[in-house]
DNA sequence: GCATTAACCACAG
DNA sequence: CTGTGGTTAATGC
């Protein structure tokens, strides 16, 4: 299905500085794909075709690591490109992406993607702003995962949720007890005890998914010891 | 030594 | 898929 660019109510910061012509040059080599939680937008080691804007919904970045060991990279909320630094020097996807909340997407060819690069400086700037963005993340997390004990990260990665996915103290988890323990590199048993840990200790209210931060101070405190 | 942290295994729901 | 208990290894005080 072709989208209709012009008039997206999810664009992004670099589209927002094409003119009339490169919009709709984009938008002939566009395709717009709803995925449900579950389906596949790239497989780690498959060939790599297009890059996705992520219009709505939500996805994990992840990668099999040693000894088959997943990693989830990261979480990404729309709106978001996923796949630039795949396209960017290679044909194969480096890592999978995979939806965890219903998506909406549009996929465009890197050609046309490295066309819109050389035609307008301010589209490619703003790229480069977004993945500049993402490294100085990347590193953050990378201290983080490395320099922080379980506690401490599962708090971050709890508090993230509520912070900067779904703005409320209360959510539903998009992932299993499993995926979080792959997001933040420990066990999923390590995970199940932190989880009733912190509802013992009153910090938490957990019914399977749902999660409800009670004592939000009391969870920074702690990722804050590491 | 003793405590803490976390991995691995096993078993139950 | 989850929660819990037991065991073991590594590390720090």
């Amino acid at each position: 299905m072709i989208p209709d660019c012009t008039n997206c109510g999810f664009k992004s910061f670099a589209v927002n500085t094409l003119d009339f012509n490169q919009i709709a040059f984009m938008q002939d080599k566009c395709t717009e794909t709803v995925l449900k939680r579950g389906e596949v937008v790239y497989k780690e080691g498959a060939s790599f075709q297009s890059i996705a804007y992520i219009r709505s919904g939500l996805v994990k970045l992840h990668k099999i690591g040693f000894n088959d060991r997943e990693q989830i990279l990261k979480i990404v909320k729309a709106p978001n490109y996923v796949g630039i630094p795949i396209a960017i020097g290679h044909f194969i996807a480096q890592y999978s992406v995979t939806v965890l909340e219903d998506v909406t997407l549009c996929f465009i060819s890197i050609d046309t993607f490295k066309c819109l690069l050389d035609e307008n400086k301010n589209f490619a700037y703003q790229i480069i702003v977004d993945l500049c963005k993402n490294e100085l993340d990347n590193y953050k997390n990378c201290l983080h995962k490395v320099q922080k004990h379980s506690a401490g990260l599962l708090a971050d990665a709890l508090l993230n949720f509520a912070s900067s996915i779904y703005n409320s103290l209360e959510y539903k988890l998009p992932l299993s007890r499993q995926e979080l323990a792959d997001l933040i590199g420990t066990s999923r048993e390590n995970v199940s005890r932190m989880l009733s840990d912190f509802q013992r200790d009153g910090i938490l209210k957990i019914e399977n998914k749902y999660i409800n931060i009670v004592d939000v101070k009391r969870l920074k405190l702690i990722s804050g010891l590491g």
